[in-house]
DNA sequence: GCAAGGTC
């Protein structure tokens, strides 16, 4: 039996689909698809599946002293068990092995790994390696053609990194968060690629904080030329002979408007044109493409997360990769031809087959990974994909028509003029030519008009303007900004520089959207500037590439490299070892600031975010155990403080960080006072234990007497902010109906006939519409008539029970709707569904849509 | 429980 061992799932079905001639069948084994053709075999990995550690003896933050894991040895475990498992049983068994998997330097380390569990349990099987950027026919055939051997010095170099990065970041990491006494989960954690990029933000932060704005004035006039006005600005020559605007002189600037303010015409000085080709972007690569994701509103994260949605659904190719050149394999009219005929794309599509010829453009990174993110084939009708979902395959479409389309042309008119010793200047724009910009309407197309004007001519001024500005601070780096600007520094890869953003959020480190650091981050980088310079550096990377290049080259040697890296990092921690306890002051004190909210009302001293021994967050006193004050919080997520200050109390409001529920909690103050003023107003009967749910009491198995009867339902508040119906006699009884954690409720007259309880509507409160999270689907203007909270439940359940298949990524309530009339209701009915019949029977889900989904359902 | 890198 031959073995293809491939980077993950996805991968593996492709080469087989194209190895089989689309007759290879998918097979689970402890849970992972094997695919399987005459006497060949096809495995996918997930990434990595063994991960390198130190020995459990290590385990122990408190039992080791940071600088003992310089020298402890690291080792290689599985982490993916069940896939693990199954390699090695296929591999018993193998007469030859061919690893194929992603033509990168990471790539060939995964392969490597497979290798070594491959020897584990056969020692003679023949191992080759093939390598292809794209899974295309023509592509992977040759691919097997012509097969390689493994590249074992270069996955030494991606053994290297992992080696360096574990002891540099658990030794840095533990360091820190033990001389801080930051353990828990809460722990001060330091690396090669976040540190430096934590550097860059608040670098940026001190140049925010340490800007002085500067006063300075512009002025403006207003020219016409028969019918039509255009505006001009008031420019001068500075010593370097430049073209300025701002007089950062107030007398200068008064004087100069007096002479504009007071003449009614200026005198043509020069007219310049000039036209201008604009050239259509290059394809995407994941940087640009989270770039433009990012201006169309989406955070890099969920940008790349919806393109894994459509790679999977194979609408789109994979989405991580650094390649701006399309490969020979592509045909860009073939995969044109495809959009011909359709409803979105269709006459896009006929615009550029009908242009004289194809000749996409190209970026500066040409890469083996794979190719460019383009659409495949395979085109999605628009009900097939949720709209933000849509929205990013748009993007993605209409990138590769820009990029297979003509230039656009721009005319620039530049007028200069005169007013006695003054000169204006006026910058006309025109688009001579729509090019590219007709297929992609991502860009900024705006026109300025000028009019056409002579040299010579006099134009009358019918208005002017002096505005008086300040220079403004930098601004903060964006998420798109940061990995474009990671990227040209060379750390993280285009697999990880979004998730070492999130990271950032996650320690910590980072609040709001642009990012900015906390003060633990400035101490942080503060301390790792002071101390371990070389970790908040691009340096460091810089070093260590060239340190793989030459390991992959065959001239230096892992262990050599892995030594040296040792010997730096222990000349690091003498000069720690020495300010430790200074270090962890600094840090605590940072933290301590981070969690300070304002003054204790009963005795002054700070109030901050505690965390009790379970775990749950709480507001409480400095002065403890002194004050003993306290402020419930919600016990959902993370909370952050903010920079709003509450005007009542004087403590900073709370943001509770809980994922993609993320919300405002306000002051807490605030919130501990509006919910005692909203506890508990009654509505009605408990049907569990009220004076009337005798008879239906009688069904409970324990038989409960009369004397636990008497409950009431009322409207609670839970410390942790959210609300529900809830009986009187909790905890004795648990009776409980769910209400929304916002707005305001208001209890009506009317009531419901079936439960004798009043119908409740919901009122939005309008001061903290979702910050941000544009999830919330009942946010209109409109109140939520909720009704009966009884029937309101029963509603919800009913819909979950029907949405149960909606939890897969990938399926939205239409397909839910189709499978569902198909007989598949269920999360079980889809994992026992033949996928062959029910691609015959579901239009528009194929086969591996559908493998996708069971795939997951598991 | 530490990193960064794969992938889900």
């Amino acid at each position: 039996m031959e073995l293809i061992i491939t980077e993950k799932d996805n991968a593996a079905r492709r080469i087989a689909d194209i190895l089989s001639g689309e007759s290879a069948e998918a097979d689970r084994q402890n849970g992972v698809n094997v695919y399987k053709w005459g006497g060949k075999r096809c495995i996918g990995l997930s990434g990595h599946v063994v991960g390198v550690d130190f020995p459990p003896e290590y385990n122990d933050w408190r039992d080791v002293e940071p600088v003992e894991l310089i020298d402890a040895s690291v080792e290689k475990q599985p982490t993916k068990e069940n896939i693990v498992r199954t390699l090695r049983l296929l591999a018993r068994d193998a007469s030859r092995v061919t690893i194929a998997t992603d033509y990168d330097r990471e790539g060939e380390l995964i392969g490597k790994e497979a290798w070594e569990l491959v020897r584990e349990v056969n020692e003679d099987v023949p191992i080759q390696r093939v390598r292809f950027s794209s899974i295309t026919k023509n592509e992977v055939s040759s691919a097997f053609e012509n097969p390689d051997e493994l590249d074992f010095d270069l996955a030494a170099a991606g053994e290297a990194r992992q080696i360096i990065d574990l002891i540099w970041g658990a030794a840095l990491t533990r360091f820190l968060s033990l001389s801080a006494r930051q353990l828990g989960n809460d722990f001060i954690s330091v690396g090669r690629v976040q540190s430096p990029t934590l550097k860059l933000i608040v670098d940026r932060e001190r140049e925010i904080q340490a800007f002085d704005p500067e006063e300075y004035w512009e002025m403006f006039a207003d020219l016409q030329k028969d019918d039509e006005a255009f505006e001009s600005q008031y420019f001068y020559r500075d010593e370097d002979g430049n073209e300025a605007e701002r007089v950062w002189d107030e007398e200068t600037a008064e004087k100069a408007y007096e002479t504009l303010e007071s003449a009614t015409q200026a005198t043509v000085d020069s007219v310049s044109r000039r036209t201008r080709t604009d050239t259509p972007p290059a394809p995407f690569n994941t940087t640009q493409f989270i770039r433009a994701a990012g201006s169309l509103g989406y955070s890099a994260q969920r940008a790349m997360s919806i393109a894994e949605d459509l790679y999977t659904a194979g609408y789109i190719t994979y989405p991580r990769t650094d390649n701006t050149v399309y490969p020979d394999d592509l045909d860009p009219e073939e995969l044109l031809d495809t959009f011909v005929g359709n409803y979105h794309f269709g006459d896009d599509a006929d615009g550029l087959l009908e242009q004289d010829d194809i000749e996409p453009t190209e970026g500066d990174e040409e890469t083996t990974d794979h190719p460019p993110i383009h659409p495949t084939e395979d085109i999605p009708t628009k009900g097939e994909l949720g709209d933000d979902e849509w929205d990013v395959y748009e993007l993605v479409v209409r990138r590769f028509f820009a990029t297979v389309a003509e230039s656009a042309k721009w005319e620039h008119l530049k007028v200069v003029s005169t007013v006695d010793d003054l000169t204006l200047k006026a910058n006309g724009k025109r688009l001579l030519k729509e090019g590219y910009h007709a297929v992609y309407p991502y860009f900024n197309t705006s026109e300025n008009y000028v009019p056409n004007v002579e040299e010579g001519e006099d134009l009358s001024i019918i208005d002017t303007r002096i505005e008086d500005k300040q220079t403004q601070p930098p601004r903060r780096y964006g998420q798109s900004r940061l990995i474009e600007k990671m990227e040209k520094m060379g750390i993280g890869t285009k697999s990880t520089r979004h998730n070492t953003i999130q990271k950032l959020y996650d320690r910590g480190y980072l609040e709001s959207d642009p990012p900015r650091p906390t003060r633990l981050a400035q101490a942080v980088v503060k301390a790792a500037e002071d101390y371990a310079d070389l970790v908040v550096s691009e340096t460091m990377t810089r070093e260590l590439e060239e340190d793989m290049t030459a390991i992959a080259e065959g001239e230096a040697d892992l262990e050599d490299v892995a030594d040296s890296s040792r010997e730096i990092l222990a000349t690091v921690f003498d000069d720690l070892e020495e300010s430790r306890e200074e270090i962890g002051k600094q840090l605590q004190q940072s933290l301590k600031e981070d969690k300070t909210l304002g003054p204790c009302p009963e005795c002054g001293e700070d109030l901050l975010v505690r965390q009790s021994r379970r775990g749950s967050y709480f507001v409480g006193c400095d002065g403890y155990p002194d004050c003993t004050y306290t402020l419930p919080l919600p016990n959902k997520g993370k909370p952050l403080i903010l920079d709003e200050t509450c005007e009542d109390h004087d403590l900073r409001e709370v943001k509770i960080l809980a994922g993609r529920s993320t919300f405002v909690h306000g002051c807490p103050l605030c919130k501990a006072e509006e919910a005692e003023e909203a506890e508990d107003r009654i509505i009605g009967e408990c049907p569990q234990c009220g004076e009337g749910a005798g008879s239906e009491s009688q069904r409970d198995e324990g038989g409960e007497t009369a004397e636990e009867h008497g409950g009431e339902l009322a409207i609670k508040k839970l410390q942790t902010g959210s609300r529900l119906v809830g009986c009187t006699r909790y905890p004795d009884c648990d009776y409980s109906l769910p209400l929304p954690r916002r707005g305001e409720i208001e209890v009506t007259d009317e009531r419901c006939e079936e439960h004798d309880l009043p119908e409740l509507v919901i009122h939005n409160d309008t001061e903290q519409s979702s910050a941000g999270q544009s999830d919330e689907s009942d946010d209109g203007d409109e109140p939520w008539e909720l009704g009966c909270p009884i029937c309101n439940y029963e509603e919800f359940k009913q819909r979950e029970r029907k949405s149960g298949l909606e939890v897969i990524d990938g399926i939205g309530a239409k397909t839910a709707e189709k499978l569902a009339e198909a007989g598949i209701d269920t999360i079980d009915d889809l994992k026992d569904a033949e996928a062959e019949t029910v691609a015959e029977q579901v239009n528009g889900v194929s086969e591996d849509r559908l493998r996708n989904w069971q795939a997951k359902a598991d």
